[in-house]
DNA sequence: GTGCGAATCTGCAAACCGTGCGAACTAGCC
DNA sequence: GGCTAGTTCGCACGGTTTGCAGATTCGCAC
């Protein structure tokens, strides 16, 4: 997601109007890699912007969806998280404590059986497990899946 | 997920009782491979079982789960879904109909930068694009995916 | 600066998905 | 048949998200 006054003149060029309150959005999720929820963003500009409602956060999400600009994701738990990265990346979910973490991934190869017609467009990755706060420290990392040449 | 009869005995060596009702959504769920919300099964269980309760749909999809012989997945569109297959494998969820196809990835590889110090335990991989049915005739198939060697 | 029109915001209601709970029921065992 | 623990049912409720209508405000033209 490009930066807030980015996305200003991104808004107006395209008739959108700029308003406190997207700006304030815009502020709270500029390389913001928590993965916030729209319940998360909403707690955090209410507190900033008293006035703010709750249909404001979701609307400007949604926008910002629909402009390419967030991307939003599902990961089981309920509420939809949302990802100002906008690179090609993948995602790792704690089990324990729900961080999502970005994750790059690169020279990916398989063979999968399945996919005959079926014309895909791209491939979302989900890791589980434990993050490095929640891992128990005697135990080893990651495993099932170490981290030089993985192979599943 | 075993078989109606096999699901019927593990249930009883676990001090479980079985209900009609559970016969019922034991014999929807074997072999079903639409990957059906609560909802889907208990708009087909209610039509054979007038009385059933969406309740007891929910309750006997948790502990299904929760004895290991069903997985939920969450792939956005709401409702969570249910595969009764639990051998491992990975998905295609197609953008237009919300169809969801088994993929099995053999001989994965690749490289994870973000990874280090996450215990990971597992991955789940989920192409989107366009089912057979709903991708239009006259484009090739996986323009970005093919289908022999896969690369990203 | 003023006025105008369209976009936006707000707050409420409601839909959707799933769970908690208590009363009624029943499968399984004696 | 009778008992008991497990199950079902139905309702209420919580969390997330969307629809709607009226009030407000932005951005532009003058």
């Amino acid at each position: 997601m490009r930066r807030p006054d980015e996305l200003t003149r991104a808004f107006r060029a395209q008739g959108l109007k700029i308003t406190p309150q997207r700006q304030l959005l815009f502020t709270l999720l500029h390389d913001n890699e928590t993965h916030p929820t729209a319940e998360a963003l909403y707690t955090v500009a209410h507190a900033q912007m008293p006035g703010i409602s709750r249909r404001t956060v979701y609307q400007t999400l949604t926008d910002l969806v629909s402009m390419g600009e967030l991307s939003s994701l599902a990961v089981g738990g309920g509420a939809t998280r949302f990802d100002p990265n906008t690179a090609a990346h993948h995602h790792a979910l704690c089990d324990e404590c729900g961080a999502l973490l970005d994750i790059y991934v690169d020279d990916l190869q398989f063979r999968a059986q399945g996919l005959e017609g079926f014309a895909a467009s791209g491939a979302t990755i989900v890791f589980n497990g434990r993050c490095a706060t929640c891992v128990p420290n005697d135990l080893p990392n990651n495993p099932v899946i170490n981290n030089k040449e993985h192979q599943q």
